[in-house]
DNA sequence: CCATTTATGCTCAAGATGAGCATAAGGAGC
DNA sequence: GCTCCTTATGCTCATCTTGAGCATAAATGG
């Protein structure tokens, strides 16, 4: 077996979590102050460190499983117990962190998905909820289509395509442009949050690039030439994340727009009783798009989803709404228990 | 941070690959002998070795990604270059892998499945392509409700339930087994696949548990009881895999049956050019069961998945049926195109 | 009392789905 | 050539599901 040295490098497991909660009809995450110090490379950031997702590495004698180890340190650091938890992704990519431009160690992050329902401030020092539209604004599609897209996005994106070296590798950036961003006569796919962050990612409109670009340099990696930015810094749309934590996030994202659409984890989100209109806010929060009343309390009602308690909410700034339920026994009656299939689409009228 | 210790305890990252194609509408694996050496582990084994899925150490100086690393090893030891490849799953319980045994390592593995066309016998020595029904009989109801599961699996399941220590552990069981299994008016999910092999492993089915325990015995862990198998070794259902390795092949499935739903990944596994019922017979064979011949049809054609050639395939045993192609275009077309949503319910007539 | 807001129930057309039937066009056996 | 068998292909039809909108109910604040 080739490559393989008699001293094995160390490898680091890293886990990483995406806490979110739902709050007020906005989708938040938990943030910290970046731990692992990576001089130089935000030392022109006017704000400072971005923000950076929860992060602990793996004891690899202390944790008997990966997801107990999140668990631990999620609860050493923060002092909450993770309810939902499910695996997202494994990233391995060379010199994501910054503890490997020390030559220390290979790190490989494994990113996990969690779901809350408080949100109360948390303990740890520097950790804050905010808004996750505010690293991905053009995945937010609730106020209609994002004047970014069109703004900004768009032209830059035609732009990189024409600079293609040949005819047929434009064509070949065209397609996935036009596929991933739902552009002529396509749709606007609300899963392909991933595709859209490395597409913009590769275009010059993350200044994440700029980042990883010189981490590669000092450690001396082969570069093959230093990215160059597509905007001023200013015009880049999205806030950034330190490392790759925009692209983690990019992949939760994806991947709970998803999963609600068959599975009941919605609930994780919400407090024991709910108006449906909660429901339906909270849905849309995590899909990003406005949906027909009439349609999803049918969806939700009618599927077996929720059951009403009797008890009634007043504070509705309207008729008072029923408190519904999430009902359990969905779980043995229907296939795919979820809000969708295809209901998840947008609406124009309420 | 507590659980840290002044000497990195070592690290491995493993990396296993699910390699599947569909050949004479059979889903097949490509399987290996175990190369990590777990003397003692499967010393009683009437068979010798169980097959293992294809294995390799990440090099974390070489390898820049994990799938580039992949690629490589595989490349090596089969001279087969992969084309689809999608990470699956990372697994780091404890005690997984033999090499552990030794207080060598601690080894986490990130499986990936990927999907190829041919079958060829392949280079590496004692590699062979194997039904991957065999494995997981149960998930096979092409034929029909695989008598398995009355025969076998549900009185074991229905005992590992009566055995639980209080009356509302019990009850929990039940609802668990009902869901899984789709008893008592559920239905059978056919994504669910590790779920079932779970609770499977769980009720004492898989002379896996077996393995594990001896595994732990020799490291010297604590033990919390030798498993107790509920049959006599030779009744069990399916045929084992190495290490975990029918856990991560589970896994492999379940993801498999939902992707179909909505990314065209089945034209992965079918040559440039096929027939409908070629088609049909790949879909069947992931799915696990048969569908209705005129609504697929009606589906794929209606569904713009796939376009005519105009020529003709002779060799079908009836009338010649046209060979279709897949319709790259869909992409742009569809929100999320696949066969299925909800096309996938098993049929009665043909 | 009225405008506004949210809740809830209902309708209706269009489209998708499940199931089956009928006919077409090959090959094999005689 | 004829019959039977096999697979291909097209079509129907009842039933559900979905998208969109309307109407009424019940709270609040002026």
């Amino acid at each position: 077996m080739s490559g393989r040295r008699a001293r094995e490098p160390e490898v680091i497991i890293g886990l990483n979590a995406v806490i979110v909660a739902v709050t007020e009809e906005v989708p938040r995450l938990l943030t910290v102050e970046p731990t692992l110090d990576a001089p130089g490379v935000w030392e022109d950031e006017p704000a400072g460190p971005p923000p950076a997702l929860p992060f602990g590495p793996l004891d690899p004698e202390g944790d008997a499983t990966l997801q107990l180890g999140l668990r631990r340190w999620v609860r050493e650091q923060t002092g909450r117990e993770l309810g939902y938890v499910e695996q997202l992704y494994t990233f391995g990519t060379r010199n994501r962190e910054p503890a490997e431009r020390l030559g220390e160690a290979r790190v490989v992050s494994v990113a996990y998905l969690a779901l809350v329902r408080e949100e109360s401030p948390s303990g740890a020092s520097g950790a804050r909820w905010l808004d996750w539209y505010r690293f991905l604004p053009w995945e937010d599609w609730r106020e209609g289509r994002p004047a970014l897209l069109d703004g900004v996005i768009g032209p830059a994106l035609d732009r990189w395509a024409a600079g293609a070296a040949d005819v047929s590798s434009r064509s070949a950036r065209e397609e996935r442009v036009d596929i991933t961003f739902g552009r002529r006569g396509g749709l606007w796919d609300g899963e392909r949050v991933l595709e859209r962050y490395e597409l913009i990612y590769e275009a010059g409109l993350a200044v994440e690039a700029l980042w990883d670009h010189r981490l590669r340099r000092l450690r001396g990696e082969p570069e093959d030439g230093a990215p160059r930015l597509a905007l001023p810094r200013s015009a880049l749309p999205g806030q950034p994340m330190a490392f790759d934590h925009r692209r983690i996030l990019a992949t939760a994202l994806g991947r709970l727009r998803g999963k609600i659409r068959y599975r009941p984890v919605i609930f994780e989100l919400l407090p024991e009783t709910f108006t449906l209109l909660q429901l339906q806010r909270a849905v849309e929060a995590l899909a990003g798009v406005r949906l027909h009343k009439g349609n999803f309390r049918r969806l939700v009602e009618h599927g077996g989803l929720v059951e009403g308690t009797g008890r009634l909410e007043v504070r509705t700034g309207g008729r008072p709404a029923e408190l519904f339920r999430f009902r359990r026994e969905v779980l043995r009656e229907r296939q795919a228990p979820g809000v969708g299939l295809p209901g998840l689409r947008p609406v124009t009228a309420s």
